[in-house]
DNA sequence: CGAATACTTGATGAGACTCAAGCGCCGTGG
DNA sequence: CCACGGCGCTTGAGTCTCATCAAGTATTCG
């Protein structure tokens, strides 16, 4: 039962790193485990660093944003959550990142306890949720690869691709966070994001229609970036 | 006969971050599962990225690290691999990253399928699975800290740290990489490694007796530099 | 309309990269 | 035994990218 339903949701969903679309899985389980839908106003928190790890959530709308602070002040974004994706599963007992609205948002919580019981009942659930880590895995994997190797136009490249892929449309992406997010996802400073988006507009690759609504007029220019 | 070898690696070895201690644990399950002891010499791949995921490894002697490589023959090091670790696990069918000998290295295969059929017969051992994967991503995810944030000296104070705490010494140092390692896994160049090293010594916060063997002089200066 | 916030742009400087020698260690071979 | 390369590492000089500091513009909201 669960299964079935796990298995389309799955199918009706693409795949992009942190996306969890089996989860959207067990309906039943939902109604036994679901917690209430909450609602966070943009850039409240969702869960700080160090929180004990309750319960994991599934965005239903709005962004959210997973991230480490430095003593600094500094701030390192983990990712981007989109609507569908998964977050907060730990493998200990406490949230490893913090995890705050980037948007407006409306979020499901699930409980932990719940889901220890569903793993050692069901094996295939166990598999999915392993596999959920290891997507995760591999996409911050890829994401220290952009960390460590890229100049900042590389790095926009990448992040506005990214974006794209993940978004409604292949050319029109919908940016919800600020500049500062940006920055922060990808190491680099508000003015260089700012800089670079300025200098791919002059060149063609991209428009800015407003800050934050970009169309991708040269997808090609922005691939051979990181080619 | 692998198995115990196998035990002993394992218990002779403190956690670092990508240990897996648990797989001690069946024994009868490595006597069905442990492929060839193998050995690679200094600079031989293991695997590469994209070779079907027949098998993962656990290191019994040596240093191995695992690594992406760019278009233009870069590479990123996402991870130095040391004895008792195990890599080469993979969620899908495909390895993502390739693995190489970092220097002359002692490992054991353990078939997948093998793997699979333990995962289903018994959760525990699911559980323990999902829990390493896990701690790769910590693992990851600090590591993105770095590569994003850190200068030369956060890099490379924080890099010497971590190979102390995984080492046998807490103040000795035997670094098994090259400079080009170390400048790969932390997303700087030869020089700049070099550059940053021979500073250190300048101010007194290291020794270095050979260009491998470092000495943490003073352990204090090194964590603030990340404080 | 004014104030706050977000973003852009410019000038400057620091840090890391690039290019280029130079050193030191080893193994080889004369 | 020493000369010779080869290799890995260090060091130096110059350049370039990006961070920093500092305005200035746009947008939103009261």
């Amino acid at each position: 039962m669960s299964v079935s339903l796990a298995s389309a949701a799955l199918n009706g969903h693409k795949h992009h790193g942190i996306a969890m679309p089996w989860l959207g899985a067990e309906q039943t389980a939902e109604v036994a485990l679901g917690g209430p839908v909450l609602h966070f106003a943009a850039d409240r928190r969702i869960y700080a660093e160090g929180d004990d790890a309750r319960s994991y959530y599934k965005l239903v709308s709005g962004v959210v944003r997973t991230c480490k602070f430095l003593s600094d002040g500094r701030r390192q974004i983990d990712a981007f959550l989109l609507p569908g994706d998964v977050f907060g599963f730990e493998g200990g007992t406490i949230h490893r990142l913090s995890a705050e609205a980037v948007s407006d948002c409306t979020i499901i919580a699930y409980r932990r306890r719940g889901t220890e019981a569903i793993i050692a009942a069901d094996d295939r659930i166990a598999r999915q949720f392993f596999s959920y880590a290891m997507s995760c895995l591999e996409q911050t994997r890829d994401h220290c690869l952009l960390l460590g190797r890229g100049s900042a136009a590389q790095k926009i490249g990448a992040f506005l691709l990214e974006m794209a892929d993940r978004g409604d449309s292949a050319t029109k992406v919908e940016l919800a966070m600020s500049r500062q997010d940006i920055a922060d996802y990808l190491g680099l400073t508000i003015e260089t994001v700012s800089r670079t988006l300025s200098q791919m507009e002059r060149e063609g690759t991209i428009a800015l229609q407003t800050t934050r609504k970009v169309v991708l007029r040269n997808r090609r220019a922005l691939e051979d970036l990181n080619a």
